[in-house]
RNA sequence: GGCGACAUCGCCAAGUGGUAAGGCUAGGGUCUGCAAAAUCCUCAUCCCCGGUUCAAAUCCGGGUGUCGCCUCCA
């Protein structure tokens, strides 16, 4: 298994703490709004790091931290005229049902922010007790320069900072790069009490707090969006690393950003999509194709015919898998043959190459020619459908086939289509055609679609 | 200004030294009364220039272009 390595900027072989076990550490979200559509790529990717793992015989704990008191939510809830926590109730509760809906399954451990105030404020104290950090009229800060590895991981150096700083408004710093630990509460905002007066703690410790405690000392691996090397996560390990004297994590992923038609990103163009609404119009496993036919680390741009594109790709699985019936399989045993089992060395071959999940998607539409192809037999057939979910579910496809190919229309107006089909194939018989385009056309406009194969005529729901 | 990434068929996108995966679109075939759906087949020498090598999309140098980070945005 490689993994490429924020911190080496190359790939690497991953070689894990435990030979069994896996731990990993994800950044989660700052809960003020729902997640959009930017937010999902890291929740999305490490969810398949994870299953991969687990496909693996790996045993994986999962931690997923949620920020619950932050800048950005003190703002919504003055927005609102309501309270931070309830705010932040909401959006979680909100981040855990698009969680649900995407198919993306719950971190073992999803620890808030605000659990976690006591063993920040002891972090916090450690530091100024060992000369790493500073009070300064109410707030705490970092003391970048007393941290000797300061930038390793995004490979930038205090002097590069320091001429790139913006223009510094914050006087209470003895350096534009120290970050915040501690930040003394203004007039009317959430506080709790700590040495250092009323206040409440900077983002970049709970991380560092959160994964100690449910992680023990150094993991495996450390998770996040591009936009966290600097200086979210360049802030954890020095946090963490001042205090303890080990290593953080040994592996930093990180993904890349998302477009929207060609543009970052921002409130001005007006252009996020939340996730939520984006469920309304497309299935999971259509956003999920659309990000996994792509390199996790490479900048992807998100617009509608991408997502109508991968609609279509991912209409080829359902295809074939309602074309052996794959249902009706739930009890076949498997039993893979040298083609098949050839197919899942090339899809680890791919998922062990820093997580190759667009050469992998491709071993997926070859596994689907097998099921079409006429040189295989019935049972071949079958048995190459069996692997397409098992290795698609890998990839967190295929969550809800019952739904997804049973029509989902009940007996009675199952037993009319079938009488309209019937009057149909008489007047076919008659050579009344324009009778039978007409029963076609009208159940086309109801949303039901026929199609005459050599069997007969079937029928399916629209979609 | 500092640090870094990327540039492959009309579109999306794999590929890190041995002669270009896959998907979408398109064209052609099969099936059909006609359709639709499905399926099968076909379609690129890799931004430009120079170099290293028996051999480069893949390595090196230069150029052009796009993008990211530089204090709290996944």
């Amino acid at each position: 298994m490689k993994i490429y390595n924020t911190m080496n900027n190359h790939k690497e072989e991953f070689n894990p703490i435990s030979n069994d076990k896996i731990n990993m550490y994800v950044c989660g979200p700052t809960v003020y709004n729902y997640f959009h559509i930017g937010n999902a790529r890291p929740f999305l990717f490490f969810d398949v790091v994870r299953r991969y793992f687990e496909y693996c015989g790996k045993k994986v704990t999962y931690v997923q931290n949620i920020t619950d008191i932050d800048d950005k939510i003190i703002d919504q809830a003055i927005k609102e005229k309501s309270s931070f926590q309830e705010i932040s109730e909401r959006y979680t509760k909100a981040f855990y049902e698009d969680l649900q809906a995407l198919n993306i399954r719950k971190a073992d451990h999803n620890p808030r922010a605000t659990e976690f105030i006591n063993e920040m404020i002891e972090l916090i104290r450690d530091l100024i007790n060992n000369g790493y950090a500073y009070e300064s009229n109410g707030d705490v800060y970092f003391k970048v320069e007393a941290f000797e590895g300061y930038g390793k991981l995004s490979g930038k150096n205090l002097e590069d900072l320091k001429a790139g700083a913006r223009i510094e408004t914050n006087n209470q710093k003895s350096n534009p790069a120290d970050f915040t630990l501690w930040k003394k509460a203004k007039e009317g905002e959430p506080k709790w009490d700590s040495p250092w007066g009323a206040g409440r703690p900077g983002w970049h410790t709970e991380c560092v707090v959160m994964s100690r405690k449910l992680l023990g000392g150094t993991f495996d691996i450390h998770g996040g969006g591009v936009d966290l090397i600097f200086p979210h996560h360049e802030n954890e390990i020095a946090q963490a690393e001042a205090i303890n004297g080990i290593r953080l994590a040994n592996y930093w992923m990180h993904n890349g950003f998302l477009n929207i038609n060609g543009d970052k990103m921002s409130k001005s163009l007006n252009n996020f999509f939340t996730t939520r609404d984006i469920l309304k119009k497309y299935d999971a496993d259509v956003i999920r194709f659309f990000f996994l036919s792509k390199h996790y680390r490479s900048p992807i741009d998100f617009n509608e015919d991408i997502i109508i594109e991968s609609k279509t790709a991912l209409n080829r699985f359902y295809e074939a898998l309602g074309h052996i019936q794959i249902l009706s399989l739930s009890d076949t045993k498997k039993d893979y043959d040298a083609t098949l089992s050839g197919f899942i060395d090339g899809f680890k071959q791919a998922m062990e190459d820093d997580f190759n999940t667009a050469k992998a998607i491709s071993i997926l539409f070859d596994i689907t020619r097998e099921i079409w192809s006429d040189q295989n037999d019935t049972q071949k057939k079958q048995q190459a459908g069996l692997l397409l979910v098992e290795l698609g579910q890998v990839l967190g496809f295929f969550s809800d086939l019952e739904k997804k190919l049973s029509s989902n229309v009940d007996q009675y107006a199952e037993l009319l289509i079938q009488l309209f089909i019937e009057h149909r194939i008489q007047a076919k018989k008659d050579k009344n055609y324009s009778l039978a385009d007409k029963i076609r056309q009208d159940l086309n406009a109801i949303g039901i679609e026929l199609q005459d194969t050599a069997s007969g005529t079937s029928w399916k729901v629209k979609k």
